[in-house]
DNA sequence: TTCCTATTTCAGTGACCACTATATCACAAT
DNA sequence: ATTGTGATATAGTGGTCACTGAAATAGGAA
């Protein structure tokens, strides 16, 4: 699989979100989806081998972080996806709202 | 499946190469792979209602042509993976050729 | 009409892949 | 040591999707 068939896949696309920034353990990105561990562990082994993410030993736990150099051609895209994916949250939070 | 997803897939963004510029009909972009024709027309079809992909008719024929407006944010991404394809079988041929 | 070509559509198949459950590994703490 | 916690690895499953083969549709030519 080439990197933008890897990028494309949705779960794969918000951890990439979630470790843009900032690094963070697999257990606190798993926490954030809802499935297994062991599922998001796997979305991180393939971002590992495709050196989309970067990983340090702390302790027991791994932190991750985009590696922002080699997913640069693709920052442009991502945010576009990343906002749109807010954008999309907060207007069925205002349907809700307004649903009341 | 979203935009990126759509395009992720190589044959589609193969297809796309094929009529970034110029307009082809269904069956000589078809001839260009190897696979058979329905395979491709599913392809376009997918392009088609996805809106990345404009359709003209001409008589018995399609002519198909990207929908460069559409696949705006995608282009250079595009024309990279289009390029980095055309250097890797140059780079092949040069080897095959400095084998002999 | 009938025939031919271009294209789409659809049922069926196989492969791939995201996921679950479980086993295993590694480090930390008691 | 042993218990607990964070993480990876692996076998098995289900669903999705690109593809084939064949039928259906549509236009052009005889």
């Amino acid at each position: 699989m080439d990197t933008l068939q890897l990028i494309a896949e949705p779960r794969r696309r918000e951890i990439l979100g979630l470790v843009w920034d900032d690094e963070m353990a697999a257990s606190d990105i798993a926490s954030r989806f809802d499935v297994t561990f062991g599922a998001v562990s796997q979305h991180l082994s393939v971002l590992r081998e495709a050196n989309l993410v970067t990983v340090k030993k702390d302790g027991n736990r791994r932190l991750y972080r985009a590696n922002q150099d080699a997913l640069a051609p693709y920052e442009e895209i991502l945010k576009t996806m990343w906002s749109d994916t807010l954008q999309h949250l907060a207007e069925t939070i205002e349907n809700t709202e307004s649903n009341r």
